[in-house]
DNA sequence: GCAGATATTGCATATTGTGCATAAATGCGG
DNA sequence: CCGCATTTATGCACAATATGCAATATCTGC
């Protein structure tokens, strides 16, 4: 098991994303530094750098990731392509929705400034990129435009419902994301 | 005409830019300084931060400017949505269409460096939601749900759509776009 | 041409982010 | 359990980014 190692990387990534989003909800971007920063997770800022690139990278959530499982059971999948991705992504917005606090605090700081904003879209953006790609793995060949077509509208329908989600005080992240994907299927059916 | 200077201003702006993308497109993002973009561009560098807030964002194209009188047109338009939109975005396009090699130097650079694919993304996001909007205003209230997924289509039909005309060695960026948009019909009927 | 507004610039400075060398921690085979 | 190989953390030096502020130059309208 060689992932002891792996494990204590994603933890201590963990710890500086906590500390940083902390800091940040409470002062704002521009009055946290990376040296705050480091201090507030017990690392140096030299080891800042060495897990995010960047400042702000810190604050942004850490990618989605589909067990290999999973992945194999969407793509040969043969029934209503919207119900097979709802179970797809049901799981990681069950993650998301188990510390609702944490994740309005994220939400509000990724709204309160500008290169936070676009570093938010573009993880938008990628995640639909992800979903396209294994749409299109399902869809097999010359399914590309297609594949972005659905991704995009499974991207907006998860902006709205985490949207919903947020600005509700109780319920689950899950239910109300996937309840917009659902509705989706009342514009595009396949 | 208050806006001699302020057209003086969108030139000051455009000679930077085309400095920058030229610059960046030769040597990489990595290997350009904010230093080296002012003086390439006849200005101080403390001028360049004046105009644009990270040097970066001189790499990305201004966004779109619609006439009033065509925004106009489109909210109050009655024929199929799509159609209307294609109308809207034409000119948009068209213009974008007349500096192909430009274009298509832009466009590799976005390519070359994570960074830029960031803010590329989010400029398209960025695009997306003033669509989302403008389709909001004409459809009324309570179609926020619906303009947001339309807009999603769109944008991912321009997306397909540039990037096929970029592919090629000829023909019109305006032709190439729309008739993807267009197409997104056959998925998605108002 | 003058007065007021706007744009440009230089300078000082905090912060960001990287390369490189070194030290510490960890996992593995014996 | 121990040392060896590999990965991870750190310190230091330094170029580049980005901002505030004050001074200067340039434009606009009268």
């Amino acid at each position: 098991m060689t992932n002891l190692r792996e494990r204590r990387r994603l933890r201590t990534a963990e710890t500086i994303r906590r500390a940083a989003v902390v800091l940040v909800h409470a002062k704002g971007l521009d009055h946290v530094t990376a040296e705050m920063i480091s201090d507030a997770a017990g690392v140096s800022p030299r080891t800042f750098f060495n897990y995010f690139p960047y400042k702000e990278a810190a604050l942004m959530p850490p990618p989605p990731v589909f067990s290999e499982a999973a992945i194999a059971r969407f793509i040969a999948g043969q029934g209503i392509l919207l119900d097979d991705l709802v179970d797809l992504l049901g799981p990681i917005f069950d993650e998301i929705g188990e510390d609702r606090d944490y994740v309005r605090m994220t939400h509000e700081i990724s709204l309160s400034n500008p290169k936070l904003q676009v570093l938010r879209n573009s993880t938008f953006h990628e995640f639909e990129g992800l979903i396209a790609g294994l749409i299109s793995r399902r869809l097999g060949a010359d399914s590309h435009s297609t594949a972005l077509h659905m991704a995009a509208l499974v991207s907006a329908s998860i902006k709205v419902g985490f949207q919903t989600w947020v600005e509700q005080k109780s319920g689950s992240a899950a239910d109300a994301i996937l309840a917009k994907i659902r509705d989706a299927k009342t514009i595009f059916d396949v």
